[in-house]
DNA sequence: TCAATAGTGTCTATGAGACACTATTAA
DNA sequence: TTAATAGTGTCTCATAGACACTATTGA
């Protein structure tokens, strides 16, 4: 049985060159992790560059036969304290010139993480506001770019589909989260009628000051 | 001046390896080249491996330094004989076993050539249906798919915004490559209600066969 | 009672879909 | 005139946005 992930010596392409022959990129992984704090905004994790001491998106180089979400899960583990959930690929940087080291190719990544699951460590890493995210080196401002529209795009049409909210949780919740992905309010009628159908209500309600009691509700799998 | 592309000897991680230590994967690009042939069906440009025999997506390892947009145009041409225009990145597929010749990332790609810009060497590869291109090896129908399915996303809003058609073209034409892009038929009046504020009207008419003179329209440059 | 939050009724403007109609040409 | 294609008028239905209203609680 073959090693995965190997480069075998058989394979010859049309000039007899072995796969191994030709030059490889080294690949890395950047990631942008994205959460929103209770009642607090959009915000990403951000790492200390040991050398250069700036902050900027967490990532790694990949190991042999490692796949790439592993890869992403493993610099946030090692460089963050994070434990990530489901990395998901935005867009491979290739600009040869891109990183002073060498060439790197960069598979920039998103990942979703509910605030209660997420766990920092201090030392090393920090939460900030996108807004406040920005001027990082590595060309790491446009990976968290592309995170955002990925996610706001995400969170257009279906209740927290990354899951950011513990069920059940109520439509004000909801609201709340959409709103700060967004970065804008949302009208509580028109957000409701539009959730609404893709919801279940639950027995429990929220009786917490005053108030109407709020239905709880779980998003409808279908 | 550093060769761009090159990999240093000066860096050094936290362990002190340099970055040239690290085991790196082999980089292809593989790209499904969509087109629409003057009144036929959504089509895909395949070659046959010289190895195995069957048809499949053109590919090819990227080269040291070399833009993966470059790669799939030098694969293109080196193995289909066809001029690629602006191939768009899909996804990295990064399965370490999708490839028994080692450990290959493969940056699935997708182009969209106008028909009357496409000449391929009869020889190694063919254009043909999409639905005629299934089972293809190495994962090239899963590449396929999520090319169709991006290139008809953006077909949805805008009128023909990768150019398959030459302007000035008449709503008809339009609409008939767009008919073909999506795989279904569409309203004429819905349609061009649609189209008719992104458009300008030229003064050339097509006069052709009977039929009231048809108007032919440029995409507005907004 | 009041303040606060949850949830509904309903009007309006917009736009997709659908169908019937008019317009302009070649043969 | 007829066949063929281009293009328009207009009705209907669904829906987003907006605003006002009712509902239910704690203090």
């Amino acid at each position: 049985m073959r090693k995965l992930g190997a480069v075998t010596d058989e394979y010859r392409d049309a000039s007899g060159k072995r796969l191994a022959d030709y030059p490889r990129p080294s690949v890395a992984v950047d990631a942008a992790v994205l959460t929103v704090p209770a009642g607090g905004p959009l915000s990403v994790v951000q790492v200390r560059d040991p050398a250069e001491g700036d902050w900027r998106l967490p990532g790694t180089f990949v190991h042999e036969g490692e796949r790439l979400a592993d890869a992403v899960l493993r610099g946030l583990r090692d460089k963050a304290g994070v434990s990530g959930l489901a990395p998901q690929q935005l867009h491979v940087f290739d600009d040869p010139s891109r990183d002073d080291r060498g060439w790197v190719l960069s598979v920039a990544h998103l990942d979703v993480v509910p605030a209660a699951a997420l766990v920092l460590d201090d030392e090393r890493a920090r939460l900030v506001p996108i807004h406040q995210a920005r001027a990082m080196a590595h060309g790491h401002d446009e990976i968290l770019d592309f995170a955002v529209e990925r996610l706001r795009a995400a969170y257009t049409e279906a209740p927290d589909p990354h899951g950011l909210l513990a069920e059940p949780f109520t439509m004000s919740e909801l609201r709340r989260v959409h709103e700060a992905v967004r970065g804008t309010g949302l009208l509580p009628d028109t957000f409701r009628r539009a959730m609404l159908p893709q919801l279940v209500a639950t027995e429990a309600k929220r009786v917490e000051g005053p108030g109407k009691p709020a239905t709880r509700f779980r998003r409808r799998t279908a």
